[in-house]
Parts: C-alpha cells; structure tokens; sequence
DNA sequence: GTGATTGCAAATTTTTTGCAAGATA
DNA sequence: TATCTTGCAAAAAATTTGCAATCAC
C-alpha cells in the first residue's frame, strides 16, 4: 500500500504531474483495495465529490500499475480490477459477490516461494503470486480441496 | 480431464445432445488445456477441419463449465480462459506469452486446504482452488516472495 | 416430427485510441 | 509558456442475445 506520500513521490520522481484526478483516484484505491475503473470512477463521483472521467481512471489505474504502485488482480469477469497492494499476497475472489478480499497466510505464501526457490521459467523469475479461491453458494457441505 | 467417453455421459445424462460441435469443441480443449473461446473456434476450424462459430463456441464452454467439465482461468488480459481440468489445481500464467501451464505441487495445494479447513465465509465454503502466478521479464534478479 | 442447437446479425460491455481543450509545473 | 493530462467521441475487442434455419434424437 502506497502512502499518499509516497504515492506523490513516485508522481514526482517519474515527472508526472500531481493532478487532482490522479489523487483522487490514490485515496480511492486506499479506501476499496481492490476495484475496477468503472469502480473507482464511480467512488471519485459520488463519494467523494470529484471530477474524473472513466477514461482517465482507466489511463491512470494501468499507468500507475506499470509503475509497481498498484497490483492487478485477476478477475472471473472479464473486468479488469485493481489491487492498492502491489506486493505478493493472496486473494479471495468471491464468485457471487464479484470481489475480492486478502487473505494472511504466510504458509501459503511460503508454500509457493519454496516451489519456486532456485527455479526459472525460460529466463523469467517468478516475482508475483496471485493466489484466487472460489467459493460457491451450491457446495456447503464440502469445501474439500482435492488435488488432480 | 474428462475423457470424451465421460463428456458423452455427461452430455446424456443432461439430456444434451452430442452435436458434432460440442465433441469437436471438447477434442480442442483437451488438445490445448487451457484456451479461450475464439481460440477453441480456430483449432476446430483450423487443425480439425471442422465446422464451428465462435457464438456456439462461447455457449458450449460456458455452459460445460457450468456442469463442472471444465473450469475457469482466471485472466489478465480481459478474456475469458476455460480449463480442461476441472479440478483444484495450480496454474501458471505467463505474463509475457499471455497463456497458461500446470503446475503440479500438492505442497501449495495442502497449504491452502489447511488454510480453509472448517473454515466458512459468511456461509459460503471454498470448494475451488485456482492459483495464478506471474512471472514478468523485468525482474530477472529477484523472484522473492515477500509478504504483505 | 419436435424440440434443442447452431450461427448470423446486432446489441452490450469493457478497454483503447485520436484529438482538442484545459491544467500543471 | 510549454508540455502533459483530461475527457469526449469513436474505435476495438470480447461476450451476450434474438431469432430463423438446421440438426439430433
């Protein structure tokens, strides 16, 4: 997570200019954690009283990700979401409320990391792990995990 | 993986007929593992000398996925991937060439089943596990894993 | 034959691009 | 002031829907 601090020093040392949407669009991603454009947009508007047009959110959201300030998280429903945590961590993805939530396990974490330690997939290195999990309404009664 | 024997049953025992479109779509996706729609329909047309619109591609796959013959990857790129293998697994996504790989690790698989056993969230239980990981070009060096 | 399925055309939805007007440093 | 940024309009890309012709059972 990137303080609005610190969030305008990656503005500055890039040569960007601290516009009001680019600010805007930061406090909102702080306030969702995870979100998509059209989301984030729609947060500026009505919550906070901005001005920002969903083109721009869309430029500002991919352009700040490039820049490693926010993580992409992927979706189920061909939407593009955000995520205010750029690091390596695991997320929820719940498939009847379309969103997403953070989960802290360290040993799922580790769990990759070990899988990956020392190994390199033709020339690239493995630095970001999205991990989604799915719950159903239908299956209650289980929740087993088999393996293939 | 459904063999095209246990797709035919499945299709019987909906009451579904065995169109050549739909066993021709389903030989593509064990041929390929992980394709979306559009790709499904130019492997068929292509590589198998079939006969098969896109729409009808996109129907069969969704709704196979559905009956639980095919899961769903999750995307980066704002395309909908089905995957021939229903079950929980780890899947690797490659950022670069946009496609997908297996990977077979129970170890990470064991850590997230731990991480859900008896676990509910507000009453939905975790019956799918779909794990993406990145792996980017630019950051050579590294490859750790830090938690959030 | 009958009801399900295919596939075209068109609509919807999400994201990207071109460009003129406006704001930042 | 000079450039970067915004945001409208329109294009592109992906998916869904309506409906008539076709096919499997």
């Amino acid at each position: 997570m990137f303080t609005v601090e610190r969030f305008s020093t990656v503005l500055k040392n890039h040569s960007l200019k601290a516009t009001p949407q680019r600010l805007a669009v930061h406090e909102a991603m702080l306030e969702l954690g995870h979100a998509s454009a059209e989301r984030v947009a729609q947060y500026v508007r009505t919550k906070m009283g901005g001005n920002v047009s969903t083109v721009s959110v869309y430029s500002i959201l991919s352009r700040m990700s490039e820049l490693g300030v926010y993580g992409k998280c992927l979706s189920y429903d061909n939407k593009m979401y955000f995520d205010a945590e750029p690091a390596a961590h695991v997320n929820l993805y719940d498939t009847v409320r379309h969103e997403f939530r953070d989960i802290d396990d360290p040993r799922i974490i580790a769990a990759v990391a070990d899988h990956f330690k020392g190994r390199r997939f033709r020339g690239f290195s493995v630095d970001g792990v999205s991990i989604q999990l799915l719950c159903h309404p239908t299956n209650r009664a289980g929740g087993k995990l088999k393996k293939k």
